[in-house]
RNA sequence: GCCGCGGUAGUAUAGCCUGGCCUAGUAUGCGGGCCUGUCGAGCCCGUGACCCGGGUUCAAAUCCCGGCCGCGGCGCCA
């Protein structure tokens, strides 16, 4: 069967006359006496098709017609179908265009009341929207967000493939767990233990003695007890590897993704951003840099409480993105905390210059995170490409180097300096969608406690 | 894991503080009716709910205790 000729959107008053077959779902119909409404939706938008009586007709037309408008009047809403009709330019149909139905044909209908309201006049729960995920896609204001983060999963391909950059694919399920700390989710693999991959870092890496410059965009699972609305157990990560670069050099090819994105976001989705009501972000360039020993300088002054070398925790990092914001310290919210002290980054991190913060002398590191106001985007640094000096920090991390030995072996024949990020994609699209929980920016999201739909 | 808030038809809400007038209101959906230009169509009729267990009371959606579930904040989180 041939479902459709055209898409919704394709169809303009100036095929009048024309025949369509369009398919989709039953988005509302409106029925005036003898007169019936029904709006179409597919993925590119919604179209009214009437159904009416025609006044010419014979007994035999006439009756076909109110069989048809008895049918399309009893329609379920969400349920799908095929329409045949004749394109009519109408001032009185809503985009001045309209079908004319002639054929109706019920491919699956649907079952009501439906477990949530599609067309947007009843709102419902995260919670509701989630358990009822496949349909809660089809409601455009949550469908705008998975087609803004495909739009920036493309700008993100397109320019990295411009710079050289080759996409890369690095194994899922590996042996053990790339840097401790965080909860890896074990699996079975043919009788032996196995992890799946709480990030590519070290396989990236390894790729930058052959490859030079890689990228990958993939999955990765955290099993952290961590339940707020920035954290997923399975997420999408964009992670890039440069050979023959630092913390600077990688820096500016990620603070030209997050502007390449932002203005993809403001031009080419602009229809999305109009459903959401969002405002594009206005990202220049370059991002503000501030050290971390200013920004411990700020915080302290804030009245936090904060030992020289300390993390930031979210209440410190909410305090001080408004402090950078009201001193224009921030392009669109973004801005990078450069220089960490070494001892809370991980053990692959290159270590800096020393510098004294709150009167005590601190290591510091080639690192940066990448934050949108309290928001965690991306973190870099330049990598060690020594292997002594990768065992050093490992030890100095309670790390038994042996068991990095199928990663270390390898620097000791031809590993290139090097450096990278790793970014959250749908954290990203926390600032870039207006989302206020990256579950949204999430298909089937997998969280602590939802491993189904 | 800790703290706070919440759980009322399929969905979203009112009622709860101040127990009785709740036979639980409204919107949307659903069933039926009227209407030949609606566009969140309108109007009329109907349908469907107090998370679970215990307690207080003459009387519990409402107050108390426990559980379960959800949301937010924090913690945890290269």
């Amino acid at each position: 069967m041939k479902y459709r000729d055209v898409l919704i959107a394709e169809i303009t008053p100036e095929m009048e006359g024309k025949e369509v077959r369009v398919a989709g779902w039953v988005h509302a119909v409106r029925r005036i006496g003898k007169l019936v409404f029904l709006i179409l939706r597919d993925f590119t938008g919604t179209i009214q098709v009437t159904f009416r009586i025609p006044k010419d007709a014979d007994d035999e037309t006439k009756e076909k017609y109110k069989q048809i408008i008895k049918l399309v009047s009893s329609l379920s809403l969400e349920s799908v179908v095929m329409i045949r009709g004749v394109v009519k330019r109408d001032p009185r149909a809503p985009r001045g265009v309209e079908l004319l139905g002639k054929e109706i044909v019920v491919l699956n209908e649907a079952k009501s009341p439906l477990p949530l309201d599609v067309s947007g006049k009843v709102d419902a729960h995260i919670d509701t929207r989630l358990a009822n995920r496949p349909i809660d896609l089809r409601r455009p204001e949550s469908q705008a967000v998975l087609r803004l983060m495909s739009l920036a999963t493309k700008t993100i391909r397109n320019y990295l493939y411009d710079l050289n950059f080759v996409e890369v694919f690095t194994p899922k399920i590996i042996a053990s767990g790339t840097e401790g700390g965080a909860q890896l989710v074990p699996v079975f693999y043919f009788g032996k233990q196995a992890f799946l991959a709480q990030s590519p870092q070290l396989y990236k890496e390894l790729l930058t003695s052959s490859l030079e410059y890689v990228f990958e965009i993939g999955p990765a699972w955290r099993h952290e007890e961590s339940d707020t609305p920035f954290h997923l157990a399975e997420f999408i990560s964009v992670d890039i590897e440069m050979a023959f670069a630092d913390y600077n050099d990688v820096m500016k090819v990620l603070e030209n993704v997050i502007k390449r994105v932002s203005d993809a976001i403001r031009d080419e989705g602009k229809r999305w951003l109009d459903i959401i009501k969002h405002e594009p972000l206005e990202v220049k360039l370059p991002i503000p840099r501030i050290t971390y020993k200013e920004a411990w300088e700020i915080l302290k002054n804030e009245g936090f409480d904060l030992e020289p070398g300390e993390d930031f925790g979210t209440p410190e990092l909410r305090k001080l993105s408004e402090v950078l914001e009201k001193e224009g310290k921030t392009s669109g919210g973004f801005y990078f905390i450069v220089d960490w002290p070494a001892d809370v980054r991980p053990f692959y991190t290159k270590r800096g210059k020393k510098d004294v913060i709150g009167g005590k002398e601190i290591d510091l590191s080639e690192s940066f995170d990448l934050n949108w106001k309290h928001l965690e985007i991306s973190s870099g640094s330049t990598r060690i490409h020594k292997r002594k000096e990768l065992e050093e920090e490992l030890k100095k991390r309670g790390l038994n180097p042996e068991s990095f030995e199928w990663y270390l072996r390898w620097f000791d024949y031809g590993m290139p300096p090097h450096a990278g990020w790793g970014m959250g994609l749908q954290r990203l699209m926390v600032p870039m969608a207006g989302i206020q929980n990256v579950r949204l920016a999430s298909t089937f999201p997998r969280d602590m406690k939802r491993l189904i739909p």
